[in-house]
DNA sequence: TCCATATTTCGACAATAATCGAAATATTAA
DNA sequence: TTAATATTTCGATTATTGTCGAAATATGGA
């Protein structure tokens, strides 16, 4: 992942609604949501939830499908996990596979971070 | 990590240069650069670092000293922590101890994720 | 003390973002 | 086909953000 699509997916995460819809999705799992039960469930105006559904689409961060009347949203696990990646790829001094908490269980960590618990 | 800190944080991350500084305090290590230097390496006017370094504080994701004449500069490796695991705390129904990357190795996350490297 | 260097604050400006009512579009059910 | 429901687009408004030159503040060295 460039930095701009890390920059794009941060922005779209960063913004208490946003976040908590796709919080929402990931909870949900791969079967998704509507857009109505999103809005149910968060008590967001509809056309203000589009607005933010069409921004986490264009981060790729959900994937809409048609499902008859309905437009059934869900979260892209894999830019998530992309992201988390790319969050984590340059951490202690470029030696990701120290770092936790992807990979708490080795002791490599203490080689850069201040405690093994708490490098990015 | 409440919700509106994820939001405050990720917001200092959504920003290509400040992006850049965190990143560049990160494979400096807990050793830090000073604001000048930062500077340099990226090519930003001093009066627009400093805005953004100072959003960086306010979010927590570094941690500022005086030395001397210098303000040193270090990424808040816990703080970052603290960021990815919210990310990850809700994945996979809320089994996070399934999901990658936090969690390559095990198998569980196949029970809700569409592949074990695309999981949140 | 006085000057040079490092960093921050201030002020102004242009650009972008968030909200929501109303209207438009799309799909199903009667 | 007509009505009802689901979702998106449009338009307007208000607030926030990013940038940078110039001035202010802080520290160290001569």
């Amino acid at each position: 992942m460039e930095i701009k699509d890390a920059v794009t997916t941060l922005a779209a995460m960063a913004q208490e609604t946003r976040l908590a819809v796709f919080r929402t999705l990931v909870v949900a799992g791969p079967d998704g949501l509507s857009a109505g039960r999103i809005a149910d469930a968060l008590g967001v105006a509809p056309a203000t939830l589009s607005f933010h559904l069409k921004e986490l689409d264009r981060a790729g961060l959900v994937i809409p499908r048609q499902d008859g009347r309905y437009v059934i949203y869900a979260a892209n696990f894999a830019r998530m996990g992309a992201l988390l990646a790319f969050l984590t790829e340059n951490c202690c001094r470029g030696d990701s596979a120290g770092c936790a908490p992807a990979n708490a269980d080795t002791d490599a960590a203490v080689d850069c971070c201040p405690a093994p618990d708490s490098c990015c």
